[in-house]
DNA sequence: ATATGTGAAAAGTTTCACAGCC
DNA sequence: GGCTGTGAAACTTTTCACATAT
């Protein structure tokens, strides 16, 4: 969903001022969400000791074209060689810059429940630069309990935690019913993404929260759907 | 994408023959991601009291265009009334069984390492009409302990318990290093569907197993990437 | 010879706008 | 009045195909 205030000109439609001439302005959805999925090939490719790769390739890994793999990183820069392909730790690199995972990132975790605890532990995040410093619940048994190296902490100590520590994202996994309020009150807390597990929504109108979601259930059914409806997708 | 094979003659595109004449042969990628979110606030808004609802009201609540609540239902029919709305009830219905989940799946879990077990006891999936019949893992140490009601088996009790219990689904939560080798199998041993966390890609070329990703870590890379590049994206 | 980067075409998706029904 | 269902337009994304570079 684009925002459409102002939209009326059809020329200038935005505000990043087209980099060299050739990106577009603005960076296709689609291709963000692939962006990761090139890099971690590319670590599998790395681990394994290759070098170089070339689009196909990559495509071939995971299922796409070889020319949509050129497309997406053309979005953000030139980084292959004609004749030659890419070479393996400066596209990862690359990537890295542009999704902003070339630092780490500082992320707290709401919600100790079954997934959240499962969740704290997940080493992908950790491998990707993603770091967990602090671990709230509401609930008084769990607070002051050890998860991982962290203590549980109250939800009240929330906003003072994020002021200290510099928090940017949350990971948002308490049940359904006190989602939004929480979104809320992260948001309020000064955090400006949150990857929400609860299944509803939480992205409020007027907010500028980034909020990715991952509806377990909703991924299920999804798949149900593409069982039942074999070769009747577009996909 | 679209499993190319025999795709020349440019007429017959698939198997589905086309209902009355407005439907399209195939149904949007797009619109299938949506259907499982409206019924998931269909239902939220059942539990509160609502019998009708329109589409514009859909649309706000998942932020969505209310023509593009219409259209993604028009793909399977007409099941609202002009001037009025649609039905709750109804409509979660209908879009159960479009989705395939007006009955009940058999799952089965392999994997139960720490996000194994906090799927194991995930809500959701119960309530969405899937019912976990086994666990594996091919750990000494889980083998026979309790998940849940649930023992623990052997990977090698796979096939068996395929052939027995009627189960077509698996939640795929084993390290990356055996995914493939685990996928593999589960295709063999009859299992249709695979929603896999594993960060890798588990699909092969010419299989005919529906797979759907949920890789933790990418998507919170692409939350990353939204937070740093707000106002820069499509949407 | 081989593989990138990219105009241009094709395909897919969203939004507009309004006829049709309540 | 209000809201659905849907042609047609607008827009986005993918794929083709080839000039260009090594």
């Amino acid at each position: 969903m684009m925002p459409k205030a102002d939209s009326n000109d059809g020329e200038a439609r935005g505000a990043r001022p087209r980099a060299g001439g050739t990106q577009p302005n603005y960076v296709p959805v689609a291709t963000v969400t692939r962006l990761a999925l090139y890099l971690r090939e590319l670590q599998q490719l790395q681990r394994s000791g290759a070098q170089r790769i070339q689009s196909g390739a990559i495509a071939k890994r995971l299922g796409l074209n070889d020319s949509q793999v050129r497309r997406d990183l053309s979005c953000f820069g030139q980084f292959g060689q004609r004749g030659v392909g890419y070479d393996i730790t400066g596209l990862m690199k690359a990537i890295q810059v542009i999704l902003g995972t070339d630092r780490s990132w500082n992320v707290i975790l709401v919600g100790a429940g079954n997934l959240g605890r499962a969740l704290s532990g997940y080493r992908g995040f950790d491998q990707q630069g993603f770091r967990l410093v602090g671990v709230f619940d509401c609930s008084e048994e769990k607070i002051g309990s050890k998860l991982g190296n962290l203590f549980i902490r109250s939800l009240d100590d929330l906003e003072s935690v994020v002021e200290t520590t510099k928090v940017e994202l949350a990971i948002l996994a308490v049940p359904a019913e006190s989602a939004i309020a929480v979104a809320q009150r992260l948001e309020i807390a000064g955090i400006t993404g949150i990857l929400n597990f609860a299944p509803v929504t939480v992205r409020r109108p007027n907010s500028s929260l980034t909020v990715v979601d991952v509806d377990l259930a909703v991924e299920l059914q999804r798949l149900a759907f593409a069982v039942v409806n074999k070769n009747k997708t577009t996909d």
